[in-house]
RNA sequence: GGAGAGAUGGCCGAGUGGCCGAAGGCGCACGCUUGGAAAGCGUGUUACCGCCAAAAGCGGUACGUGGGUUCGAAUCCCACUCUCUCCGCCA
């Protein structure tokens, strides 16, 4: 959620922000300007008269010790006019802050000044390819016949446990997934992350503190019974362990990362692309986040980058960078860079991690701020996550990209974690 | 699932209708003291919104949430949420 106040002293850069995303803000912006002008001038009002109110209210207390209860009732028949003129003030009053705050919810977050122009995907620049792509003598083998063939996946087993979207590991398919989680987590924390396991169902605050509520609500799983919504991505709790949170500006950055399931209902979702492992009602991710101070937000999403690049190389993956345009950047992105691997088998890129600023877009309704010494007024933090990384493309890479007559071979980095070197 | 207790500032905790944004303590900051520290003493220390170009200042709001009674509510009434304790069940 953007700021008011920012809307309000910097309509012009909000506009030709959001002009990046394609879209004409201006009508919105002016309506949400004026309205909230009026809310400023009604706030003045009700001001006034509860100032007027608490005066009158003094006085009849000291006219009653005094004995003087003519004044007194004197007194109350003018507060009784004054509460009809307060309720009337409050009513416009509240109204306009709702109308302002709807408004204001409807705005997705102003991308950065570096973010390209685009309408899609396919607009989205490359800034870095690493890793060498891998060469067959036949036809490569799709992970989802892999996994049949050497027992490690099994999806109609899921079917039948749960449904559509929710395959079973077995085998050393479990093991490699266990691995995986491991040797992340690891990453991170020798990247100086402080690790967390948090719970894998929020409560409606959380969910809108990261800003899948109220709009998403239609992609998590909803308890109702409880009310508790089924974890979409670690982010979500991670997070939210700062939501009303003031922090010293010397705590920051605050890294955390957290392995957690994810579920997801992704209503919709097509064809082929949903084949195997590519898309999931319910998968494995590590998360890193962090917590900035605005003045670094940008070069920390560098290194978040960095860090996944990283591990894209110790897993021998070929991979691309990419930086979303505005028309495929996320709701409350600022800056989104999306990093693919690509599929021997199914010759195409699979998006593997998502690394995102969001400035201050989600400290705002998280009111996570920071305070530093010299002005003491806490001023909001900006947010930072992204995938390092989600598991079932990578493992639909590293089973496609690595199979070989004898069978599927390892990535070095991670026989230590699997414990094997081949599935066969 | 059953019974009971409770929710006040960064923390502990007092407050049962006005003098309470809230005693006292802890913590924190600054100063004095000291060779240095501790102790001691003193001063200060909530957030949000509005007015103002801004600072200062002024006004408003907030004692779990929402409503009600009252000229006036942390305090009385109603509803809800959450937490804790005991019993039951259970990994």
């Amino acid at each position: 959620m953007l700021t008011i106040k920012f809307i309000r002293e910097n309509p012009e850069e909000i506009i030709s922000r959001l002009k990046i995303r394609n879209m004409d803000a201006k009508p919105i912006i002016d309506e949400i300007i004026g309205l909230d002008e009026k809310r400023r001038t009604l706030q003045s009002k009700v001001n006034d008269v509860q100032a007027e109110l608490n005066n009158l209210s003094k006085q009849i207390g000291q006219l009653f010790k005094e004995g003087k209860k003519k004044d007194a009732d004197k007194a109350k028949e003018r507060t009784i006019l004054l509460k009809d003129e307060l309720k009337l003030a409050e009513t416009d009053h509240e109204e306009a802050e709702k109308k302002v705050l709807a408004l204001i919810i409807t705005l997705p977050n102003a991308p950065h000044a570096t973010v390209p122009n685009g309408k899609g995907a396919e607009d989205n620049p490359v800034v870095l390819t690493g890793g060498e792509m891998p060469k067959f003598d036949g036809e490569a083998i799709p992970h989802w016949d892999l996994a049949k063939k050497y027992d490690i996946i099994d999806f109609e087993l899921g079917n039948k446990l749960t449904g559509a979207g929710f395959p079973v590991y077995k085998g050393k398919g479990a093991r490699y997934q266990r691995a995986l989680i491991n040797f992340f987590l690891d990453k991170a924390r020798e990247s100086g992350y402080t690790e967390y396991l948090p719970p894998f169902m929020v409560n409606e605050d959380s969910g809108f503190g990261t800003g899948q509520l109220p709009d998403k609500e239609g992609q998590m799983y909803h308890c109702t019974v409880d009310n508790y919504y089924l974890v979409p991505t670690a982010e979500v709790p991670v997070t939210n362990i700062y939501r009303d949170v003031i922090v010293d500006a010397e705590e920051l950055p605050i890294k955390m990362t957290a392995y957690t399931p994810c579920f997801r209902r992704e209503a919709g979702s097509y064809g082929k692309d949903v084949r195997g492992l590519n898309r999931l009602h319910q998968f494995d991710k590590v998360e890193i986040v962090q917590i900035e101070h605005p003045d670094k937000s940008y070069d920390t999403l560098e290194t978040m980058v960095a860090h996944v690049v990283k591990l894209l190389n110790q897993l021998e993956l070929p991979f691309r960078v990419i930086k979303l345009c505005g028309g495929d950047m996320g709701f409350t992105s600022a800056l989104t860079y999306d990093l693919e691997v690509y599929s021997a088998a199914q010759q195409k890129w699979l998006e593997v991690s998502s690394v995102s600023n969001f400035e201050n877009f989600q400290a705002n309704r998280l009111k996570l701020r920071y305070r530093d010494k010299i002005d003491k007024t806490p001023k909001l933090a900006h947010t930072l996550n992204g995938s390092a990384l989600a598991l079932p493309r990578i493992l639909a890479a590293l089973l496609e990209n690595n199979q070989c007559s004898k069978g599927i071979t390892i990535p070095k980095a991670l026989v230590s974690y699997t414990g094997f070197d081949m599935i066969d």
